[in-house]
DNA sequence: CAGCATCCGCTTTGATACTG
DNA sequence: CAGTATCAAAGCGGATGCTG
């Protein structure tokens, strides 16, 4: 292993973390759970074979994540975090904030080829739910190619395909301004001028961007 | 530029920061401020020099770090981080946070040779003043081969070699569970038992550990 | 087919030497 | 002091092949 082989925690952190496509393998496994060699190769288009079966074999004796063969019968191994691991959720989080104007940047970019499913990556890593005793809430999300439905559940905040008659709120527009409203980056004012439409109760957006950073 | 070709804001941090040295180049100035090429160099041991300057370059151009030429007589350039490069310090807490147990680890594994000087990383990178309107505060740390002052100054953290009378508090034991203690992974009653001595007052140490957050 | 290991060409990194 | 130039070694990406 190639360390930096200073006495300084950043540098063990990027000792152990540091190399191509570790912290991507957490994400993973952060928004999906448990998940299998496959599924994890799924979820990280251009990575060499050898590389995530090295990957996976290093994080495993780092203590980041544990492999789990399933019963004999069926069986195929599962990989999930350990609690080590998952303490890496704060530091996910502070890069994907970093990322946020990259993100939107990115989208000014690259012509308008935009799939609305790129929203889960925002709202797993970026959101938290503030009050996870109160009612989950719903928002529906009608921007690119398909409507998307922001949920919470358990704490957590979570994007999937699909739609909702009774959904807390409406958010509809072009993808720039509307990524933009959901992490915060603008207000409402903006986002309208921007093109974004709403109906319901946007206090709901409120209870699960950042802010009030209830991961503590 | 070799990108991950996702649309997540992790992956996207990853693009610009990712490559090795770069998030240590930010942590230098983060610690140090403005600093010259060879300040940079200095604080990075191993790094190639080509590398330091094809870093420098990259940061730039991301908008993370500003080359200041320095006016004509005297003059050599100074690095300062940008107000957007400024912004990674919430990414730098969380993965030195992460890294504190590999580094009390490290204590552990590599025989004696400690330097109190190392005391500086996890002070400055991990610690903020929670209370930077009340009076400065200075906590005297006496372990490894020369004595370190922990000190607030603008809200920050720094720590120095040197010692002072009238510190707040003063430390004294072997590096371990010094470090341990000052960085709250142990309280009082477990350092003390594993040899930890204290004077004054530590009220003065809980105001600058995590905890409360007061980076937002 | 899932879960790798191997081989190969390319890119990045590291060590050192050299220059304005 | 602040880099550039050079070259070997390591890491990475892609393809392929092997094993249950």
């Amino acid at each position: 292993m190639r360390t930096y082989g200073q006495h300084c925690p950043l540098a063990k952190t990027l000792d152990v973390m540091g190399d191509r496509w570790s912290l991507l393998i957490v994400r993973e496994l952060m928004i999906h759970g448990p998940s299998r060699y496959t599924d994890l190769r799924n979820g990280l288009p251009g990575i060499a074979t050898n590389l995530l079966a090295d990957r996976l074999r290093e994080l495993e004796q780092a203590g980041v994540i544990r492999r789990d063969e399933a019963p004999p019968p069926i069986a195929t191994a599962l990989f999930r975090l350990t609690p080590r691991g998952d303490e890496l959720r704060d530091v996910v989080k502070a890069m994907a904030q970093w990322g946020i104007p990259l993100l939107l940047h990115a989208l000014d970019q690259e012509g308008e080829e935009f799939h609305s499913r790129w929203l889960g990556s925002p709202v797993t890593l970026y959101m938290t739910d503030t009050a996870p005793d109160r009612p989950p809430i719903t928002i529906q999300v009608n921007t690119g190619d398909e409507p998307m439905l922001i949920e919470t559940i358990g704490g957590a905040v979570r994007a999937r395909p699909g739609h909702d008659e009774h959904a807390d709120a409406v958010l509809s527009g072009p993808p720039r301004p509307v990524i933009a409203l959901i992490t915060g980056r603008i207000g409402l004012a903006e986002a309208k001028a921007a093109g974004v439409g709403y109906t319901g109760n946007l206090d709901a957006l409120r209870r699960i961007q950042p802010g009030v950073a209830a991961t503590a």
